[in-house]
DNA sequence: TGTACATCAGTGAACGCGCGTTCACTGATGTAC
DNA sequence: TGTACATCAGTGAACGCGCGTTCACTGATGTAC
């Protein structure tokens, strides 16, 4: 990829912009489908900035360097855009937990439960949009989008509750997991707890034998 | 007490105003402290819409029946005034806690946790804006304000443990326990758990056994 | 009791801000004949 | 190969919005003499 610019395009931020485009696509501007990717990239990375806690529908585009309007011919309106990058961070927060959870058992278990934690401290910002703008509402007897981070723990509790719990226990468990390594996250991202003081004790509060998934 | 219209006082919501005062102190504006009171209840009373997230020092003003730079006599910008109305909630939280946590022991303890998660339901956008409003960084060996949700949790958790359980123990138990109540709650806010389902399971999600203390 | 004065909690007008969104448009691309 | 035309992803100007905050002010209260 080059970096290039444009006429028609703002090139302000194109310097130092990590989403620049080749030059055939730049000349006719982007493909359909390119600029949609490339806001959510600017979406991500701007995210992972973290003070960008009000992240504006401008600021994206201005970052990307396109129009504000340019944006409406790919999304109808700034909370789909958002809702897309929340989805995007749900995808990536469940593949972590899978990556560490994949030697299976209570440990395995535990260990995708510290990743939560661990994910939600390394992107402050995406992990507070995920549940900003992504209602799932899993209730009893209905199973959570697949790979979500709620579907990881509903097949955890599952695994390691074995076969013979009934479903209403699974769900009970599923709730004590998911909201001991939500509310740990969340405490530390709101000060409630030193943040040194909480990161050094994950591996004690989330552990194999924290709550009683009976 | 009686309510009164003014001249100099905007009267467009005086009719429906809780807050208003008595004609010997409306005459001659609020006594100080006294508009500074009228100001939070107002914050409390538009916190309890909930849909007022977005809570605005001019509609906190407005709704007072006065102008939005009276509050400046009162508070040095709006951030103090916010971090007043936490405070207030985090200490009607920390009541209800002890409350319903008084017959003590495990069963007292699990209650005072159940309470934490009705008064985050009951009370959605104040919950919020005591942990967006509240940083109070308890780490080890450091003691949560007196009356605060922490320090619940902390009295609450060495009494359970009892007196041979260390320090650490102390901490990583009233962590896993804080984390339960806390995650549960915010969970359901934010619609990750059905809200019927969630409430129906707060008791069995939240009890004597839920989590290790060891 | 009357008068001069300091105090200070209010006032309304005004500021600049960045935002999401709408609008009519432009100009390059691809296609039909 | 050339020409006419539809498509459509971009453009910049403009909109109204409510916000937090500053400013110079007013007018009632309390106090000193």
């Amino acid at each position: 990829l080059l970096e290039v610019r444009l006429g028609n395009v703002y090139t302000g931020n194109m310097a130092t912009n990590d989403n620049s485009v080749n030059i055939e696509s730049a000349k006719r501007g982007y493909h359909h489908g390119d600029l949609r990717s490339a806001l959510l990239a600017t979406g991500m990375r701007l995210l992972e900035a973290s003070d960008a806690e009000h992240l504006s529908l401008r600021e994206i585009a201005r970052e990307t360097g396109v129009s504000a309007t340019a944006v409406y011919r790919h999304f109808p309106d700034k909370s789909v855009l958002l809702s897309a990058l929340a989805a995007e961070g749900m995808a990536k927060l469940g593949q972590e937990q899978a990556d560490a959870g994949k030697i299976g058992g209570a440990e395995g278990f535990a260990a995708s439960g510290r990743a939560y934690v661990h994910f939600a401290l390394a992107n402050p910002a995406l992990f507070r949009l995920i549940f900003s703008y992504m209602p799932s509402d899993v209730g009893i007897d209905h199973r959570a989008p697949e790979g979500s981070a709620g579907w990881m723990l509903q097949k955890g509790v599952a695994e390691v509750m074995g076969p013979a719990a009934t479903s209403d226990n699974q769900f009970v468990g599923m709730l004590r997991a998911w909201s001991l390594v939500h509310g740990l996250s969340m405490l530390i991202l709101d000060k409630q707890i030193d943040q040194a003081t909480g990161v050094s004790l994950i591996d004690h509060v989330v552990s194999a034998d924290s709550i009683n998934l009976g």
